[in-house]
Parts: C-alpha cells; structure tokens; sequence
RNA sequence: GCCGGAAUAGCUCAGCUCGGUAGAGCAGCGCAUUCGUAAUGCGUUGGUCGGAGGUUCAAAUCCUCUUUCCGGCACCA
C-alpha cells in the first residue's frame, strides 16, 4: 500500500505496487505521455520502475533539467545504436552527458568522416520514428561479462570486470540493440526528438594516452527543435567573441608559422597589455609586493637543483654558449629564491612578498595550442611569497581578497575555485600536507566560496587553489593560482634566522592572479567581445572633423586631450562623417567626437559613444571629466556594447 | 604528442569533385567630391594557391612528405 509525496506535497495512496509510469497516468494521461523518468527519493530512475513502499517522488518530463539530461543520456544510445547497425564491427565504449549534449567514443578501425555523421544522423531519425522501446534488464555481473563476450564487445566486459564481483547490473536494450548502463533512460526512442551530431574526434581510451586511441563523436540533444535551433545560434553567436577572430579585426596581435605559440603584439594590443602591467603593478605595491626582475635565460644547474629539469626538461629549451648549458626560464620561483639568498634575513623580513612581470617560455605539446589562450612564450604577473607556516593562512586569505579585488576591476564575476590536494608523488610529511591544505580550504570557506576538490592534482611540492574562468564557448581556464611550496626553499638554500636566532626555511607561496598576460588578455576581448571598457581601450576618443576646414580645430582636441593622458587621436581624412563613424564604431573605440561649423564656434564637442548613443555638445573640461570618469569606473559596470 | 579537418590577394571567401595560363567583395592606391552621426562615385594595383618532392604534355586541383592553424584527446610545473 505505498502511499507517493508529490512534490506540491499532495499525497496518493495506491492498493499495490506501481510503476512511475502509471503514477503519471494517475495524474493525468498528458503527463503520463510526456514523463520520462522519475525521481524517488532522490534518485532518478525510469518510469518503468516499480515502487512498492512510501516514496516521494517527482515525475520528469523534458520540461526539467533532469529531463534534458536523460534526453541527453538516451540519445547517445541512440547513436550508438545506429553507429553500430551502419559499421558493423564498431565496438561501443562509454557515451555520458555532457554540458549540453553527449559523446559516445567508438573503438573501430573505420574512420568517421562528416559524411558518417550525417548517416548516423538519419539513422537515428528511423529509429526516432520506430518509437523503439526501451528496457531495462537487471544481470549479474558474471552474467553480463557472457553476454558481452559473446557479443564481442570487448570494451565493455572490461569496464564489467573492473566493477566489483557479485554486483547486479542494468542492461538496457532498444530494440536488437543492448548496452551496459546505469541508466535511468526515456521510455522509448521516440522520445528524442531534436537532436544534432556535431563533431568527430580522437580520444584515448581510459582518458589514457599510453592507451589506444578511440573515436569521439559529439552530439546536441533538446527537448524540441526549438531549443536545438536556439542552442545553434547561440553556439554561432559566441564564436563570433572568440579571441582569435576579434584580435584580427582590432588589429591587437598576430601569431605566425615562424614563432609558433608565441605573440606578436601590435601597437592596439600591446596597449591594452600595458594599461594591466601598468595596474597590476600600481596594485601589487599597494599589497605590499616588491618588484624585481630576473634572468631570462639560467644554466642548467640552477634547474637540476631546484628539481625543474628532472620533472619538465622535455619542455625546456635549451641552449648552448661557450660550452655550458643553459634554459630559457619555464618559471620564475627559482630566480626568486635567489633573490631572497642575498643577504642574511631575519624573521623580521617576513613575509617578503617578490613580484616580476616574468616572461617564460615552454615547449608545450603541439596540440595544446590554443590562440593566446596557451601559448609558449607568455608573461605572468607572478609574485613568490616567503613566509612561515603561521603566515600561511592570512597570506593566503589576503590573496584571494586581493584577487577578486583585480577580477572585479576586469568586470569577471563567474570564478571557478578549485582545490587541488596532494598527488601520490610528492614531497614534505603528512603533517606538512594537512596543514597547507586545511590552510587553504578554510582560507576558501572562510569567504564562503564555492569550491570543488581536485583530489591527486596538486604540485609535487604542495597543494593549490585554482582560479579560472571560461571562455566564449566554455572552455575552463585557469588564470589565477596561489600554491604552498615546501620543497623548493629548501633545495636552493633559502634560510632565514628565527627569533630564537635559528636558522630556519621559509614556506614559499607560488601566486599569480592574471596567470599569464596573454591567456588574461585572450579571455578579456572574449569577455567584452573586443568592446573595452574605456580604461582598456587602445583608443578612448576619435576626433572627427566634418570639412578640411575644421582639422585644425580637431587637432587642437586632439592635443587638448593627449595633453591630459588620454588616448586620443584625430581622423582627418577627406571622408563622409557618416564613414569616419562607421569605422570607428567598428573599432570599438568608446567615444567619437566630432566637431564641425557649431563645435569651432561654441569650442565643444559633439560626444557620441559607440552604442551609437547621442552625448550631446560638451566642452573640452566637460568631456574630460566625463571621461576620466568613464576611465577610473574601469570594468566595474556593465559597458554598452 | 595522438586522432580528424584545413591552408588560395592585407581580410572574408569562391575555384579543387571531373588537371588546361587564378576570381569576387572589402581593404589599399589614384582622381573627383568638402559633405553633420554606421559604407560618395569612378578608375586601379595586388596572389610562384603554406613549403618540399612526385605523377603528367600540363597541377591551386591528383599522390607523398613536411610546417602551421582549427576541433577534440592527452598534457598544462
């Protein structure tokens, strides 16, 4: 007699055991079509599943996330299904959801073409329109590893036989078709009903690349043909901000053949990089950092020491002068700790906080390049923090207080905090590695942040917390970080003397809130889609003069505004100012002046900001405050666009 | 590094399937126009088709190698 808590809290009662199916009915024969699963008690299961005793549970339907994420779920399924019936042979591997769709990697000698995919595609439409039932049967573990044997899916009785021995497993079947899955699945195929496969690529098997490589192919999967649309376009519209493609039109960088992963900033870019150096730098003093700056290139026996050329050489270049061997800097922190080996210091002296805009470069992998987003050669705006154990915590608070403190100022609110904690090679006592790692989760939950743990991902020398942002299309990347380090000090001799007068070994704190210059400034123009705000701009004003004959009024703008520091140049070119506003506009440069007949007369300018918004006539003192105005707000507001 | 795709004028792209002397728009340059808030008109320059080999009477087009880029995977101190 199990009596069912429907989330409105209303209570029904039933005579014997029901499925969530029939539950749905009972409320109504529209839902009943459109549940896909449930929830009970907190957990999803299909509609097939029988409850027998009281239950809370809440029917899913494609109007709920869950709902999408079973959609999602059955509709890798389905491709796997049709994959399967076209090449024959294809052998199935794992296909989970993913943000906004699904993948299901195949192991097959055949390679996927965009042709395949479109096969594929019309397959699963058949099989949509077959309204294929799908069942969930419940096999032993033994059970399941015959049945996939036989099957000669050979994948699958792998992940069968790293699961424990004597559990029982669901198999769900579609028509001829089965696969090993927890499950829970819509009731039938016809239930997906807009879906989309989007790319094929490579993927090694376990995550693994010592192991073989398998084929990936992705899909999209919605409620309805609206949502695919809408996801479509979305997917089109943020590719317009990607980095790559608005830094061609704003003229900021360029990358070639010649100096792969790395930059060649043009003279916009190479702006908006220093108006950040130029704050961060102003910032950093004011936290209490020291700037210096150190060596590009260090023989080799610094980077044996300090333990860099055992663990990263393979992504060092090297050199070789005057028979000794040397390496392009891949990090700044050893060439720190030599700053703080000058001299004797004393407890008095910390924490010493050292800052260097440190350019480094590294061989990465050639597939890992990325625009600016990765690149080998890059700046970051790096600091090491010498302190004692007790210092660890309040540096590390101060930090991220500090952090957010920049982000805000670059208009970044969405931050993804990640704690990675102590990998199986490491080094420093277990004591060492509790301590660090409580400092840093409290120092997190002490501001309430939300935050995952990486377990296994920190540094050989200790844990770390992970700042990163997504880009236009949703790639995670890590910008800031500050590390506990209690290796590297000791392997390069650092010491200072304590207040008992003995010589002791300072913790060092690796930290950076930009990361590096270019992947910052890569995630920034896609963050503003290329429209700064007026403290980035390389440009913040255009004058424009309508005739020849106010050139010499604009020039004297121009100069007016120069004068006063702001980055201003005037467009005196014999054009329509219809033209000269179009390109400017284009250029995203926040304020356009123009001056004609009544500005010379009234000496003023006629303010248009880029939204295409009409400031009025201003004075010259008017608009400079306006815009120094406009200037010190930096990214703190929303901009126009 | 691995799997797949791509590379043609400064930019965006067509031509490649089926080999027959390389094309458009924008930009640039020249001339005219002196104009009030997102494109003035006319004329015109410009590419050994990423690089190296090969097949062929003939290669942007077919084949091989290679570099770089793009999408993933792996990596990311």
């Amino acid at each position: 007699m199990p009596i069912i808590t429907l989330p409105d809290g209303s209570q029904r009662p039933f005579d014997s055991s029901v499925s969530v199916h029939d539950v749905a009915a009972d409320i109504g024969p529209g839902l009943a079509k459109a549940a896909l699963g449930g929830v009970v008690d907190g957990t999803a299961v299909d509609t097939s599943f029988m409850i027998t005793e009281d239950v809370s549970l809440a029917i899913i339907t494609d109007r709920d996330d869950a709902g999408l994420e079973l959609i999602r779920h059955s509709s890798a399924h389905l491709m796997a299904m049709a994959t399967q019936e076209i090449f024959p042979g294809v052998q199935v591997t794992i296909g989970p959801v993913i943000e906004d769709g699904f993948f299901y990697d195949f192991a097959t000698g055949h390679t996927f073409t965009p042709d395949d995919l479109d096969k594929i595609e019309k397959r699963m439409e058949e099989l949509v329109a077959d309204d294929l039932p799908i069942e969930r049967i419940v096999a032993s573990r033994d059970k399941a590893i015959e049945l996939f044997r036989n099957m000669g899916e050979r994948y699958k009785v792998q992940i069968i036989e790293d699961l424990p021995a004597g559990e029982e497993l669901s198999i769900y079947s579609q028509g001829s078709w089965m696969d090993l899955c927890r499950g829970p699945h819509v009731p039938s195929t016809g239930k997906l009903k807009a879906f989309k496969l989007t790319k094929v690529a490579g993927s090694y098997w376990r995550g693994d690349s010592d192991n073989e490589m398998l084929q990936r192919i992705y899909g999209t999967s919605w409620a309805n043909k609206k949502q695919l649309k809408q996801y479509l376009r979305r997917i089109e519209e943020a590719e317009k901000r990607d980095h790559r493609k608005i830094s061609k039109k704003l003229d900021l960088f360029h990358l070639q053949e010649e100096a792969p992963g790395m930059v060649f900033w043009h003279p916009a870019g190479w702006t908006i990089y220093q108006v950040i150096e130029q704050y961060m730098r102003n910032a950093q003093l004011a936290q209490g950092y020291r700037e210096i700056k150190t060596p590009q290139i260090v023989v080799m026996s610094l980077w044996e020491k300090s333990g860099h050329a055992d663990k990263f050489g393979d992504d060092m270049f090297m050199l070789e002068a005057d028979d000794r061997e040397y390496a392009v800097k891949p990090m700044n922190c050893p060439c720190h700790v030599q700053v703080f080996n000058q001299g004797l210091r004393s407890y008095r002296d910390l924490p010493l906080r050292l800052a260097e805009f440190g350019s480094c470069h590294r061989n990465e992998p050639s597939g890992s390049l990325h625009g600016i987003m990765r690149v080998r050669g890059f700046t970051q705006d790096d600091a090491h923090i010498f302190c004692t154990e007790e210092q660890i915590q309040p540096e590390v608070s101060t930090f991220i207080d500090f952090l957010h403190q920049v982000y805000a100022d670059f208009g970044f609110t969405d931050v993804i905090y990640r704690l990675s904690t102590r990998p199986e090679k490491r080094v420093g006592t277990d004591a060492d590695w509790d301590r660090a790692e409580k400092a840093l989760a409290q120092a997190l939950d002490a501001q309430e942040l939300p935050w995952q743990e990486l377990p296994g991902e920190g540094a050989f020398y200790g844990p770390k917390i992970e700042f990163s942002l997504k880009d236009c299309i949703g790639r995670v990347w890590q910008l800031g970080t500050i590390q506990v380090d209690f290796s590297m000090p000791g392997r390069l001799d650092a010491q200072y003397v304590a207040e008992d007068g003995s010589r002791q070994v300072p913790v060092m704190l690796h930290r950076a809130i930009l990361g590096s210059f270019e992947r910052f400034i890569g995630i920034l123009i896609e963050n503003y889609e290329g429209v700064f705000p007026s403290w980035l701009a390389p440009q913040q004003a255009v004058v424009l003069n309508i005739t020849d004959k106010h050139a010499p009024y604009a020039k004297k703008v121009e100069d007016s505004l120069k004068n006063k520091g702001f980055r201003v140049v005037s467009d005196l070119r014999n054009e329509k100012i219809g033209f000269k506003i179009r390109e400017h506009t284009i250029q995203r440069v926040p304020y356009l002046l123009v001056v004609g007949d009544k500005e010379v007369e009234s000496q003023t300018v006629a303010v248009r900001a880029r939204r295409g918004e009409d400031l009025g006539s201003m004075d010259l003192d008017a608009f400079s405050v306006f815009l120094a105005g406009d200037v010190a707000r930096r990214g703190r507001l929303v901009v126009e666009n």
